[in-house]
DNA sequence: CCAACCTTACCAAGAGTTTGTCAAGGTTTG
DNA sequence: CAAACCTTGACAAACTCTTGGTAAGGTTGG
């Protein structure tokens, strides 16, 4: 106990409701410690973390989904593949190609990131 | 009009509703070209883009908002660097660290996050 | 000029997210 | 041991996202 806050200190602190400590937990984006018997247990890291994340959400108005997208896609290298090759797509066409040849080279990308999503 | 197909006629190979292409281009995931009374003009790289669009969205289980998230985080390199830095923040204590330099390191760290965050 | 398109702007149903509250029960501590 | 915590689970209000529809009006092509 005298390595952390309990739930309600933790809330008091941060700013968050004890309710939402639980549920940026179920979401993923906080892991407290435990006690023995269940109780969370909140150090300074997590403390900090916390008051970080509110700034963060409020500063660049964005949700909690958001972050917990971010968090995916930082774990997740297919996904982020899948997603760079999707907005790599571009409009213009590369130099010294006809159109027909664009259309071929920009089918076969796609191809390409398509095999990549079917092996998620 | 050669030049390429109309919304109906998009949603038709696509097999997006003429409804969710315009809700598309309103959350910035499309940006089909416009005649000079205003229709909208899909071209194939747009309409390969559609089709890759749903399998991505499929195959990974995300959700529009997720992409429009992912596509904010390429623009916007201050929101990628507050996110980085948030989820960098470690558990453990760097060799050598006495616990209460690791807090005031750890705290510095998250200062520097929000200097970061205040400035966007 | 008329039918069949297109545009934007709304209203609304359904689903998912966020948040609070309450209930039933275990833990800690004075 | 009793008060004051904590746990999980469920129900629900408020909100946003997704999607469809419809209305009022401009464009196109036979």
């Amino acid at each position: 106990m005298t390595e952390g806050l309990t739930i309600n200190e933790a809330a008091e602190t941060t700013g968050w409701s004890p309710r939402m400590l639980r549920y940026l937990e179920t979401v993923g984006l906080i892991e407290p410690a435990r006690t023995g018997s269940g109780y969370r247990v909140f150090g300074p890291e997590h403390l900090q973390r916390l008051r970080t994340l509110r700034e963060l959400l409020e500063s660049f108005d964005c949700g909690l989904s958001d972050v917990a997208f971010a968090k995916r896609l930082r774990a997740d290298e297919q996904l982020r593949a899948a997603l760079d090759g999707w907005f790599e797509a571009r409009v213009e066409q590369p130099q010294g190609m006809s159109s027909a040849d664009w259309l071929t080279w920009e089918q076969e990308k796609h191809q390409r990131l398509l095999a990549l999503v079917d092996a998620a």
